[in-house]
DNA sequence: GAATTAATCGAACGTTCGTTTTATTATCAC
DNA sequence: GTGATAATAAAACGAACGTTCGATTAATTC
């Protein structure tokens, strides 16, 4: 009973912190109790109040930092003076190498916004807006420019978004396709999508081989 | 106590899916309970086991629905002795349409997977995974053919399904674009993705205005 | 070494869960 | 009208939940 020998307060909340997203990218927030936690990390359930006064925090937690490292992440990869093309190249870049890093930690922003309060909801909600900002902002220029050709910004960003992110749904390391590989070609598939001019991005063939259907 | 007046058996088992799929959506499957799903429904809880004998069965029964109902749709609206073009074109089509039409019981259907018991889990997987070979295929032949300039069918056929399933996230009825916009637009974008040759597809411009950046 | 703080444990609290059981009433079939 | 079936209600079961509380031990500070 009582303080196991050894422990140490900055290594338990880190081990919390890495199978909570694991467990709960897993199994779902509302189906990971917090015993099961516990017991992944090694303590009991009691011991997670020491570093989370409540589940949901821990929950909003996780997901206000993944969009914090999110947002720093695109802060850094933004290229100064650069044209449109140029900037929604760095934006996918960077999108598909943060989520595919992150699969987990992004399948739990992305999935378990109902488990939030209102408050904390409006929080993390304001925070993917600024950054889907970012997308539309960058689309627009280009649009105006006539570096793009798009319908609607909006849309657009929108369903771009949603199939970059999509990545982590299939994408698995290790597997047939490299991260290379696949960075360069939802870059490709971005560009032509959004209508960019030939000679406006580098798109280099991210193949060697044939085209081929091989499954999934 | 006991049988109330007027009810009806089917009435009731269509009121508990409907109510089912709204609660799921908006709560999550582990956090709605079965309580809230009847009072939701205007019944008491063991009424509920008289439909469905457990909870995840009830999950299961709408997922597989789900699937069978999309399965069902582009089997009618697939065209015979088309060309890839026009296959994918009514691809796209069918697929926006169903998912808008279905914003909340799709929700379910992405969202719940993990919820599922293992054997369930297979059976819908393999469900999702003949709909996405379909795509696939469309997308080999028209490569093969040269009508369309695909750097991996696999992976291509992942982005676009997660590209415009992504739809039901932001779209909302009524709101600034239409069902046929919403349509058009995604198919632009498809045809423009794969690299389809210009007038291989009919991609009438979907709006009248000129292009603007409103925020969603 | 003593006092304080940190980090854990075990037990328990109050509540809620999915589900079952029994009883009751309504509806249907003959 | 009678018997069978359908559809519900109310009560309860056994289990599990998020969380709190008090105690204990380890580590740190002075």
């Amino acid at each position: 009973m009582a303080r196991t020998t050894g422990s140490d307060g900055e290594k338990t909340e880190a081990t919390i912190r890495g199978a909570a997203v694991n467990l709960i990218a897993r199994f779902g927030y509302e189906a990971m109790s917090m015993r099961q936690l516990a017991a992944e990390v090694g303590v009991q359930a009691a011991a997670l109040y020491r570093y989370f006064p409540t589940k949901e925090e821990l929950l909003f937690t996780l997901m206000r930092e993944h969009m914090e490292g999110l947002a720093t992440a695109w802060e850094a990869a933004r290229p100064a003076d650069a044209d449109s093309a140029q900037l929604l190249s760095a934006y996918v870049r960077n999108h598909i190498a943060f989520h595919i890093e992150r699969r987990h930690a992004t399948h739990v922003s992305n999935m378990e916004l109902r488990s939030l309060s209102p408050e904390r909801l409006t929080q993390i909600l304001r925070m993917r807006t600024a950054y889907e900002k970012e997308l539309r902002t960058i689309l627009r220029d280009g649009a105006e420019t006539g570096t793009f050709s798009i319908d609607d910004t909006g849309l657009t960003a929108m369903a771009l978004i949603q199939m970059m992110t999509g990545v982590i749904v299939w994408f698995r390391p290790g597997e047939r396709l490299s991260i290379a590989e696949v960075t360069a070609t939802y870059l490709s598939m971005t560009m032509r999508l959004v209508g960019a001019r030939i000679g406006t991005y580098s798109a280099a063939r991210p193949f060697g081989r044939a085209k081929d259907a091989v499954a999934f």
